[in-house]
DNA sequence: CCCATTTTGACAACGATTCTCAGCAAAGCG
DNA sequence: CGCTTTGCTGAGAATCGTTGTCAAAATGGG
């Protein structure tokens, strides 16, 4: 894959901002840069840093998919669903049970899905 | 709510399979029988269903929305990738750690999702 | 029965995402 | 450097799931 101006843009504005954010609001974020990209260049560029694992990306309620840049070890988010606020956590135990649930019912090649949705603190009280 | 027809009809199409469908193929589903419903209407009444908490809705990968009858607690779904067989589970540590998670980070009013994917024994044998 | 109110469904509209394809840029090569 | 080959880009069209529209039909109360 070839390092473009445009991947490169995109790159950068992911570290930009710290929620979940939709491609067409990067491609908004980019567009008042000095760099603008294409709305189906931020598509692929970000299906495939998806692909690559440095970037997360998540579907909200409506089906629509948000992104984020993650740290690269397997990890679940704490979302505040007032201001996008998000906080990375692990949980070892989660991750045995749910190979051990899938084992018991003779599920292989498992994989999970888990997204913690609250209100923040900041949000609360406001 | 009227007890219509079509609503008996899409209620009825929820129980005659185990696994999660689409819109379009409950649809197409009712389609095949004495009672077709249209298509607003099978989203219209799904929609309906999921608000009351008497069906589980859930998203593909690619975003679509899939639907499944469900027991009315709490509980998450082991699906097998291949054919769909879905198995609803509770994990009540799981439930402890997720309000733990939020707690210690100042997140009130915690929900959360998760899924389990993997294949079933049938279908590794296949 | 009759009316007020819901519900329905064909179709249009919508919005996110992907496809198309001609033009452009990058890497390799002599 | 020129040239070539190959991959990348982007504007707009196309796709597809989903929701809105609105006139016609169904429902239940009076």
């Amino acid at each position: 894959m070839r390092p473009t101006r445009q991947r490169t843009a995109v790159v950068e504005a992911m570290t930009s901002f710290d929620d979940f954010r939709s491609a067409q609001d990067i491609h908004d974020l980019l567009g008042r840069g000095t760099t603008p990209v294409g709305l189906a260049t931020v598509y692929r560029t970000l299906n495939a840093l998806v692909e690559a694992g440095e970037v997360d990306m998540l579907r909200t309620e409506d089906g629509e998919a948000i992104y984020r840049r993650c740290s690269e070890t397997h990890h679940h988010h704490l979302v505040c669903r007032e201001c996008g606020a998000t906080i990375e956590v692990e949980g070892p135990a989660v991750e045995r049970w749910t190979r051990t649930i899938a084992a018991e019912h003779g599920y292989s090649d498992v994989a999970h899905t888990l997204e913690i949705f609250g209100t923040c603190a900041a949000c609360r009280r406001a």
